[in-house]
DNA sequence: TTGGGGGTGGTAACCGTTTACTGAAAACGT
DNA sequence: ACGTTTTCAGTAAACGGTTACCACCCCCAA
């Protein structure tokens, strides 16, 4: 490249990042033979150089779920529109894959590593991510959570959370108000975060209202549409009374409809169903799905502004916050029928 | 790093390679090193040196749209899979934006880049991007059209696409074969290659059924849900007579769907939706959405595999594949209604 | 005892870029 | 005309790995 303009690669370089003076007659050379050998700087070397573009990495379970494609859009946004790529892994909830990855993106020295949606944590997983955080820390990387809760207290990592338990509580608290006693609750998953705090918002309300929470109306299930309806055929054949369903997100709230619905029960006259994440499916139901609304894209948007702010020397850059949910009430909720259930 | 383990820096990448003999003393002096130091070699001097994890590019318009998030899992499952990584861009539908990335792609030196979407093409961007298509062979990279037609014959170049005028040939025939003979199409884009393959189809199908086809009948729109529902109102404003109405996504049938239940229209009693896509909405509506479906995981599935065959050197790994579409018959088509329209 | 050879580990060149330092030539002042 | 400053281009080190090549040690056979 250099002998194809016949100068030295250092003034093919300056021209190139244009932060030295150059005659013209020479900056004309390089810009030639750079047109003619459709020459592209090598990145690695740029990086290696300290030079280069910055990548923030995405780590999540899987793009598809909505509610993950949107915090990744917000993500990518974000890190596009302040010059920043984009590197994607996802994990299909496999733990172990999670730690290869992130030590991977260590490799790749990415400015920072975002970790998306809820978790188990174990104590091991625990720990060894924790090794993560101060390892990406120490060079000055930085570990980011987004929608799950901090791993340890001191520890070197930025926390980007939803008010999920209060989402819960408002869902739950909304069809109290509206008379409801017996409300079903679809998705509990023993130590997954997200699950725990919004089956811990429902309890929460359940104990504000006086109303004793019962460890049958508390049914299991993945956050998938399928757990939703067996959930709910389930709870139907073991005779359970209820008058509402609170489905631990929309997908499962998915799945319980249909469950209802080959009950011969209709939304809401009979029953009422609240979901939770607010996927754009949720609005084009019938009924439209009354809901809680996260601000999924506002979460990975806000999860790489601050990664970013603080990496661009921005001050006051926290490196926790939480963004605040509500409810959406739509058509799926309403008063319970007086009749016998 | 060598100097904690007391040994050369020859030897330290001979242990984590792995690819040399070293005695065990040696190598547990590496090792331990490597624990203390929470050691991870850096990607990019890797790159340089010619080792390293290869990274495949994926350029899209926007992740959250579900066609585009399908897909996007599909090229990422087969790269991890395969040992490669995965870099994401979104363009919103910027051309200049587009041509932007895939320089930067180039200079990443990213083993594949993939364009996945349709597109409106036009000369300069043609150009354009046939020398990155060229540029892009000539150090080892490939590009890659996934869903969009070939740039132009005898370019280095992969393309995989699917049967798109195939699938809205069939879904016109559907409706026809019920008996409508007002279809409304919605969401032509005049050069946009999927809206014109999906117009073409539809055109071809009233043709082979003898049925003229009507300008009015034929609505512009992007392939957005207010597109559906704008078109649908307009129309039904002009009283353009029509039975049925072939959305070209989706999306575009929900506002459609919401045009027509706006105006005292049922589905599919009144006038009979399909759609394109089959994106997991559709099976969730009520009606459930009749649709075409395209296997868009599988697309950018067969796009990763093709490029990484022929970059792995397996033979006989074509660069140029079509896969089919069919007709998802659900709730949304009946019968035109007898009475007058 | 010595020469050959296999097993280990070090030295240094290379990947492609940036940049501090150096040096030559041109511009300027006296 | 000569010294000083300025301007521009080249040289080489550094970034952090990989690997061809070389050197050493030790063992064994002649």
């Amino acid at each position: 490249m250099a002998r194809q303009a016949g100068v030295s690669v250092a003034t093919v370089s300056r021209v190139l990042a244009d932060n030295y003076p150059v005659t013209h007659t020479t900056r004309a050379k390089v810009l030639r033979a750079v047109r003619q050998l459709d020459y592209v700087a090598n990145a690695h070397a740029k990086a290696l150089a300290g030079t280069g573009v910055e990548t923030i990495a995405l780590v999540l379970d899987d793009i598809t779920w909505s509610a993950f494609a949107q915090i990744g859009a917000g993500v990518e946004q974000e890190a596009a529109r302040r010059g920043r790529l984009c590197l994607v892994c996802t994990t299909q909830g496999d733990r172990q894959r999670e730690l290869a990855v992130v030590n991977l993106m260590r490799e790749q020295h990415a400015a920072a590593v975002i970790l998306v949606g809820g978790i188990q944590y174990t104590t091991e997983y625990r720990e060894r991510m924790s090794r993560f955080a101060r390892s990406l820390d120490s060079v000055g990387s930085r570990l980011v959570l987004c929608g799950r809760p901090p791993l340890a207290d001191d520890l070197p990592a930025t926390v980007v959370e939803y008010d999920n338990e209060g989402g819960a509580y408002g869902a739950t608290a909304h069809l109290l108000s509206l008379g409801h006693r017996r409300i079903l609750f679809v998705g509990a998953q023993e130590g997954q975060s997200t699950a725990d705090g919004r089956l811990s918002g429902y309890r929460g309300a359940l104990a504000d209202y006086r109303v004793a929470a019962a460890p049958e109306l508390e049914r299991e299930g993945l956050f998938l549409r399928d757990a939703g309806l067996r959930a709910v055929r389930e709870a139907l054949r073991e005779q359970v009374a209820f008058t509402a369903v609170f489905a631990a997100t929309d997908m499962v709230a998915l799945g319980a409809l249909e469950g209802l619905r080959e009950a011969g029960l209709r939304v809401p006259d009979d029953v009422s169903l609240i979901g939770y994440d607010d996927i754009p499916m949720a609005n084009e139901l019938t009924p439209r799905l009354t809901t809680v609304h996260v601000p999924y894209q506002e979460l990975g948007r806000t999860a790489a502004r601050l990664v970013l702010d603080r990496r661009d020397g921005v001050g006051g850059a926290e490196d926790r916050t939480r963004l605040s949910t509500h409810v959406v009430v739509r058509g799926s909720t309403a008063p319970p029928a007086p009749g016998p259930r």
